[in-house]
DNA sequence: ATGTCGATTTAC
DNA sequence: TAAATCGACATC
């Protein structure tokens, strides 16, 4: 692993060839990488973002009856069937904005949803949730089609060990016959908790106590 | 032109 | 358990 003078492993963005696997492959290997993210405030002042990966979902092409692209190309899904490393962000419930990261070959219409991160930059930052994850770090529909090798939205990888994963079936997906039951959603299993049906993370790996 | 429904979250 | 809230998509 490289490593700066200062003894911090390196930081390294995330390029396109990284995303180009397939979209379970890629959701798995997404866990435990930072995604950073820098609007600019009404202000000027420029806001950044960093936060650590810690749930995921895979979804796998136009044969997956939970992908938008199962609905075939459309002006939506599109940017799917396009090549890897750009942002697919989608309005839903009319109030939350989801974020998935294009991956796969030109044509494979693959993305991964973002679902969960925790905040390494020091703030106290809610992402346990795709739709509270882009809300608290400004990714919107204007953020369509962004490509993650620019400078707004990246993922990087810190060098950080490679965390133990738990794989469950996607959440919200009761309606793709078959393919509601794919294990296709990826979780660091220090974040991994149920509490009834709903998901939610348990800190106490990282703080050393349970939240309330 | 109109109706259905959702890759969610929050409140009751 | 249900409301919020609106765009995409299917259908007429």
């Amino acid at each position: 692993m490289a490593r700066h003078k200062s003894g911090h492993p390196a930081l390294r963005k995330l390029t396109a060839e990284f995303y180009a696997r397939p979209a379970e492959k890629l959701a798995e290997e997404l866990i435990g990488k930072i995604l950073v993210r820098k609007w600019r405030a009404d202000d000027g002042k420029t806001v950044e973002h960093r936060a650590r990966i810690i749930e995921t979902e895979a979804y796998v092409g136009e044969h997956d009856l939970a992908c938008h692209a199962a609905k075939g190309r459309t002006a939506r899904t599109e940017i799917m069937f396009g090549p890897a490393g750009f942002a697919y962000v989608y309005f839903i419930y009319g109030m939350y904005d989801m974020l998935n990261i294009v991956s796969g070959k030109v044509g494979d219409a693959e993305a991964v949803l973002i679902r969960g991160a925790v905040p390494v930059d020091g703030s106290t930052l809610d992402l346990s949730g795709p739709g509270k994850l882009t809300r608290a770090m400004h990714i919107t529909r204007r953020d369509n089609g962004a490509d993650l090798t620019g400078d707004d939205l990246f993922i990087v990888d810190d060098g950080a060990a490679k965390p133990v994963i738990v794989r469950t079936p996607r959440i919200g997906v009761d309606y793709a016959k078959q393919w509601k039951d794919e294990p296709l959603r990826f979780i660091d299993a220090d974040f991994h908790r149920v509490r009834g049906s709903v998901p939610r993370f348990d800190i106490s790996a990282q703080f050393g106590k349970v939240p309330p």
